[in-house]
DNA sequence: TCGTAGCATGGAAGCGCTTCCACGGCAACA
DNA sequence: TGTTGCCGTGGAAGCGCTTCCATGCTACGA
């Protein structure tokens, strides 16, 4: 009902056989020009729309790639729908398409939809998701498969993040820069890689002023909003002056606190944030952040997938790259400088 | 290489043939308990996948539907979020899979590839994606279809909504209640269907409470939180002491400008947006809206598309559901009361 | 002029599954 | 005991495409 003009179709009117019709659409080597064109031309007129699911059958390959991303994360972090347009786009301009993959809190159900969705080449898995018990399965079943994130264990599989260790060190440092003296950071789960890595750069960024680490100002989160304007209550009182928040939506929350609790912000307490997904604008104070190139993590994963796919796999290498520090009116101390 | 394990092999260790196989791995009557027991053991002990392109090319049916939702809205709007969300669910939760279709702006582009990915099995639309020319494409292939919100003018094809005139009438009576007596509305993009519904609702409001409707005060947005900061300019020198945006997001541009203005929220003018995508803790003050129900709204659509899909396709009728009023600091008054 | 390489083309075999149809066996009926 | 009918099962024909292989042709060099 739906499709109804086949490839025979294409190959009678054109007077080929089915395989030059074949051959000649899918821009295959052994075709004289102008019996391409001819082919191409009747699919045209016909309104030829060659069939996926054959293809995909006969070729073995669908021209899909799945990701896959925690149900909750789509929905409250802005991370996620951030990850999933760039996602969306860069497959999109490699000619493949998306499937989408919202893994449930329930573990083994996820993975077998997603395996038997089998429909798919390869599969790209948001950092928000690894560490979930599942997703071990999913990287060893043998499906292409890339992170978009860093692992906190595995290395045999190539993930694509952001010098997490390095942005967050440049974002205390900017504290520091602003005139900040006691520093806190809040954490994001600390289960995960970049969490953790965000700590560290953390503790980078005050080696290198040549400043010790209060470890009572390493406060835990949760990447939640929530998280941090709780953990924000707990500074208030212990004489910080700037906080790092791991990520924006636990800034946008220890905001909230500081607002509320009548803690001025920048000039009592400098804040920065990590990801970039508040939008500077119209929040106020405006965030500062530092900002992930979504675009470019999304391309770049895409890309090593589809290598990965086509057989070209290089060994599983991380794929680095670097953010942006965007400063807003939450950490621009003018007076102090 | 991914597959390896076909029907043909859980046939023979059971000791059937594939039709039988088949037939009792789908549920199909006419197999006998015994049988069907050894073959979905034996289906188990091989680890046996279907191969979805198999399956569908013989079945024509993929189990999997598509969504159509403009690039931008998906990364700047969470109503983008939280609609793909709740979708994702829905398909899943009813055994299907779903693809993501990022409208760009390019027209022609996107159907083309819409379609050509064939692999679905019926679309979904959002409703920010209705109005752009290539909806008319896509609404037009033959191809089961939904809408996600109101069509403008066409209705020949099932949308869902929520109802709003009712609920917008809702949100500026809720507004009056509060002592507002001079209520602003700042509208969507007014080719939107929505967007004029809740204009509408807007004037019901007014001609139940015996008020004449100051046609100064329907100010024009885009659903772009921008638009609700511009709107919100204009209207502080208008003596308006109540704003109805049709949106969450322009009611956050509109707070915005408001607080930076130094306008007293609630207390001067009291706001009101619409969808429930901010969150509704952590904003200072506390963001009052109309709620939409998500999740039941991608039920019912998801629901509709599959009867279209199977066939039992009852006329095209939309489908209405009511979101709820979500009362925040934003509009309340407890002084005036 | 013949042999041979190389290219464009067609034939046909699947890809793994669903499903129509035919068949055999059994129970229920006359 | 013979007939009818149903039920469970297997055979086999596709679904629409890709791709291997064989074929015929042209063009080239010997």
């Amino acid at each position: 009902m739906t499709q109804q003009v086949t490839l025979e179709d294409v190959a009678r009117l054109s007077g080929v056989s089915l395989a030059t019709a074949s051959r000649a659409l899918n821009g295959r080597p052994g075709v004289r020009d102008d019996v391409r064109l001819r082919v191409s031309e009747a699919s045209g007129r016909l309104g030829f729309r060659p069939n996926r699911a054959a293809r995909n059958l006969a070729s073995g390959r669908s021209q899909v790639i799945g990701l896959v991303i925690p149900s909750a994360e789509l929905r409250v972090d802005p991370y996620g729908a951030s990850i999933t347009h760039a996602v969306g786009r860069a497959a999109t301009g490699r000619d493949h398409g998306l499937m989408l993959h919202l893994a449930a809190e329930e573990p083994g159900d996820t993975v077998h939809h997603i395996l038997r969705d089998g429909l798919i080449d390869g599969l790209l898995i948001s950092t928000v998701a690894i560490g979930h018990p599942w997703v071990e399965e999913l990287v060893d079943a043998r499906l292409p498969t890339v992170l978009i994130g860093t692992h906190p264990t595995r290395h045999d599989v190539t993930g694509v993040d952001v010098e997490n260790v390095e942005s967050a060190a440049t974002a205390v440092t900017h504290l520091f820069e602003q005139g900040c003296v006691r520093v806190a950071t809040i954490t994001g789960r600390i289960e995960r890689a970049d969490a953790r890595l965000r700590v560290e750069g953390y503790r980078l960024a005050h080696r290198r002023a040549g400043r010790v680490v209060d470890e009572s100002l390493i406060v835990p989160g949760d990447f939640g909003r929530r998280s941090g304007s709780v953990a924000a209550h707990r500074l208030i009182a212990s004489g910080v002056d700037g906080v790092f928040a791991a990520n924006d939506e636990m800034a946008q929350g220890a905001l909230w606190t500081f607002t509320r609790a009548g803690v001025r912000v920048p000039d009592d307490i400098a804040v920065i944030g990590f990801d970039g997904t508040a939008l500077e604008e119209f929040m106020d104070p405006t965030l500062s952040t530092m900002s992930q190139p979504f675009d470019d993590i999304a391309a770049a994963a895409v890309d090593e997938l589809l290598a990965r796919i086509s057989g070209r796999a290089p060994r599983p290498a991380p794929i680095q790259l670097s953010p942006e520090l965007l400063i807003g009116e939450s950490s621009r101390r003018s007076s102090l400088r």
